[in-house]
Order: C-alpha cells, then structure tokens, then sequence
DNA sequence: GACCATTGAGTTGTGCACAACTTAATTGTG
DNA sequence: CACAATTAAGTTGTGCACAACTCAATGGTC
C-alpha cells in the first residue's frame, strides 16, 4: 500500500472509513445497549423506557411533545412505547385541559418509586466505559458534534 | 454549583452523565443513519443491507456465520435481511455442499452491478461529517475502547 | 457403530425507529 | 365568523436487534 498525503484520501480510503465511523458508532452504541438491558432488566425497564423515566424523574409531568423533543423521538416511536410504560403501571396520560391535543404524562407513585433501584445503573454505566470524567465529556462534545453536522447534511440532502 | 475535583465525581455528575454518553452516541448513530438511508434510497438499500453488501463487494462468498462475525449480527437478524436481498435479486443463497448446515451467500450480477453506484456514498457520508481523517480515525479509536470495555462489563455482569 | 453435545440457520415474539398517514384541536387570515 | 393551515397524538406498515427456541447436520466419545 502505498504512502499518501493526510490531506488527500483516496477513495480506498473512504471506502474503509465508511464501515468504521459509522460502523463503529454502531457497534457501541449497542455494546451499551446490551449492558443497559443486563442491568435495567430488574427493573423492567427497556433504554429506551429507562431515557423517557429519566426525564420524568427530573421533570415531573412533561407533555409527549416535549418529551419528543429531549429524547429525538416522534409520536411513532413514543405513542407505543408509553402505553407499555402506563400499561405497566409506571406512568398516567392526560389530555391537557387548555390544550386538548397535548397529552400530559405523569409518573406514577410505583413511577417515581423505581428511580431509588435505578440509582446506581449511572455509576455502573460510567464505571464499565473505563472512561474517566474528562474522557466521557470530550467524546459527547465530539459526538453531538458530529449530530449537528449529520442533520445539516441530511436536511441538505433532503431538499 | 459546587466546583469538585475532576477525580471524585458526585452522584449527580454520574447522573447527568448518564443520559450523555450513551444518549449522544445514539443520536449520532441516529443521525449516520438517517443521512444513510437518503443516500440509499435510489439504490433500494437499507444501511444494514449496504453493510451486507459491502462485505460482499469484498469477499465474494460468504457465509452467513462469518457475516455475522463480521457485521456482530446474529442469525435472528440476518436470516430475514438476507431473504429481502434474495427476494431483490441482489444475492444467493446455497447451502453448503461440504456442511450442510452452512449457508453461502453470494451477490449476483445485479448485486455486483450495485457497487458502482454506491461508489459515491463513502465520500457523501465522509464529507458530511466534517471530520477530517485523522479525527476519524481518532474517534474510531475511542469508539472501538469503549466498545471492548462495554463487552467485558457485559460478560461480567451477565454471569 | 450408537449416543450425545455442539454448531449453523432459521423461526417466533417483543420492542424500537421511522415514514406516511389519519384525526382532532388550535391558530391565523381574510 | 369562516375556513385553510398548522399542530399534537395516534395508527399502520416495514425493517432492524435480540432473546429464546427449533431443527438438522456434524463431531466427538465411549
């Protein structure tokens, strides 16, 4: 193989990153996946339903179109998912009385109870990355640096 | 707020933490495939399709056990993605003559023809993120540490 | 050679992500 | 006020990820 300029890849090059950024990416993202679920499953919990009672936990009652908001979620995604979580007694939706196609979700008292059992999944979390503090804050600010940059480009492309 | 030493992080910094990492890594794997799934549109793929693909492009014949390895998927997920690209006419199935028990996918001639015009894409995704290559590869780096470290806590805990 | 554990694919069932759509409430404008 | 555009949830359909399982082929081991 031979030697070129950092500053001119070729396309062997971008055909190698291709399955490594995104590839890799992908592979934590589920490497974390499969530890949530191992340590979220005493709680009967899903990530995914774990992000939505974080949030709830820190906030109270918070309207699904907030909710869509924080976790980049839409209706599609979150309309199932909460009726597992109210079906499973951990949260109450109501219509919002001024605005009546708002919907208001709420923890439960079993809702707000779990967050006791969940407090150490965090600190396991961040123990089983090896990362230290600074190590875990530089690759998020990289990392959402990279959404902002992805969402541009697919807004771009959507056009 | 209080100022801490950087090597005695509160509950609360674990907390907080804890709805970042994990959560920017999957906005970011998120956003990669949204810009994914605009660029394969025309070519009729999804990103874990182009992921089989590619593989193919490369090897040729490939059993369906080393895709797995390669792509860390399991035969849950990629029996019915394999159909869809056999129903596509993009690859083969064929039971191995020496182990039955082996399957050996293979692209066909519209399948092998599908690579030039996924030529493009590599580039595409490279020059949306806005990272040049030496970031990449550094962010590839830590993504891979992480997903090792992740692994090994999983096994752990799974005992 | 018979028996049993292991292996490779495949199937089933659950849950998430997302596009495209529907429905009802609200807002804005003539 | 009326009516069109917008907004918030929800529904439907497709595909992926994964656990738990089945089934047939293979490879020891006695």
């Amino acid at each position: 193989m031979t030697e070129r300029l950092a500053d001119t890849p070729s396309d062997q090059d971008f055909l190698r990153l291709d399955g490594q950024i995104c590839f890799s990416l992908n592979a934590a993202s589920r490497a974390f996946g499969s530890l949530y679920r191992v340590l979220l499953k005493d709680l009967g919990l899903t990530y995914p339903q774990y992000l939505v009672m974080l949030v709830l936990w820190e906030q109270g009652t918070v309207p699904v179109k907030e909710l869509g908001r924080s976790l980049r979620l839409d209706s599609g995604t979150l309309s199932p998912l909460l009726k597992r979580l109210e079906a499973a007694g951990l949260v109450t939706r109501e219509r919002s009385a001024e605005d009546e196609r708002s919907v208001h979700i709420s923890p439960t008292a079993a809702g707000a109870a779990l967050r006791e059992r969940a407090a150490e999944v965090p600190r396991r979390i961040a123990a089983a990355t090896g990362f230290g503090l600074a190590d875990i804050v530089d690759l998020r600010a990289r990392l959402d640096r990279l959404t902002t940059a992805l969402d541009a480009a697919t807004a771009a492309e959507g056009v």
